[in-house]
DNA sequence: TCATTTTATTTCACCAGTGAAATATGCATT
DNA sequence: AATGCATATTTCACTGGTGAAATAAAATGA
């Protein structure tokens, strides 16, 4: 089914709550494309990804490493980074160091971390894939205006702030 | 880490991947910031069920079947409206059965078919649960004028327009 | 210095989504 | 009515994310 499908269904079941519920907020449809967008955009990146049997998890932290200027970092800095969990990162490493996209290995100066670094290869990898997806992101923003993408930007910020207040609440808002 | 945080670390990140390859579009933050505010939002749903032991998926499930007139759908309807996977619903309905919620039965009229009813029980979760999310969602949504909303209902939707071409579209956009 | 706390990574058991294949029924055509 | 195709659900093996606990090294400080 399709991401237009998928929304279309989304409208009619909600309308059908609201027909129960008519004090249902505004703002459920607009939540659930949302997080529908947000399944389409990853799905959109792990479809260009697995041909080179990677997945979206792998390819962040790799860009994650090339964009540092040593070309290294932490599995715990790459974390802050990408948004993945901690836990992850040794897996996530492991697939990559298979792969000759980083090595790993015992930092010297704390031996508590590991440095993990990004390779030739890797960085070959890097250069070659992101321009690949350039057309297709452009397309994803095609038909829109510069004001279009700021005002989409703001609102999306604005989102963000009002959410970032509701994960620190405990309970309802006032 | 909050959600902020995160788009700080994320915008940082990004920057970082610019200076080394310059022509990266200009969406690329977009996109990413709107999957983690997806994110935020599953996230803050799933806070809301966890002390009812439900998630996601089977609140939503739960909530589909309340929205149709005779409270009873199959397996694949409901996967049509909520977009989940089918191969899930079973999983998912044998653990809305086992609270009570729902009943599940093979169809009269077609012996492939699986009938799915919501029981009085989960009709009143639903009409208790629900309501108790309306602050909180409203929340999401405050500081929006009314042209704030029609603004991003317009632009998420033409987002999932060029994406759902780009899913129907084999290669690379013209 | 030695005990305590903090920080960094890993391991493990568990939960949830996925695609491919199995199963079972219905439908259509000969 | 028999064959083959379509539809609906389920099963299964696999992948990936999560929180709690394990491990190990550094920092703190009495």
């Amino acid at each position: 089914m399709s991401l237009l499908d998928q929304i279309k269904m989304l409208d009619d079941g909600v309308a059908g709550v609201r027909k129960l519920i008519p004090e249902l907020p505004a703002g459920v449809e607009m939540c659930r494309m949302l997080v529908l967008i947000s399944e389409s955009l990853q799905a959109e990146l792990e479809h260009k990804l697995r041909p080179h049997k990677l997945n979206d998890s792998e390819f962040r932290t790799l860009i994650t490493l090339f964009s540092r200027p040593d070309g290294t970092s932490t599995p715990g800095e790459v974390c802050l980074f990408t948004s993945l969990g901690v836990t992850n990162m040794t897996r996530i490493a492991d697939a990559l160091v298979k792969r000759g996209l980083i090595t790993r290995g015992p930092s010297a100066e704390d031996r508590r971390r590991v440095v993990m670094q990004i390779t030739p290869a890797g960085r070959r990898f890097v250069r070659k894939m992101l321009p690949a997806m350039f057309p297709r992101l452009k397309h994803v923003f095609a038909g829109f205006t510069n004001t279009d993408r700021s005002h989409l930007n703001r609102l999306l910020r604005k989102l963000a702030y009002n959410l970032n207040q509701l994960e620190h609440a405990a309970g309802d808002p006032p």
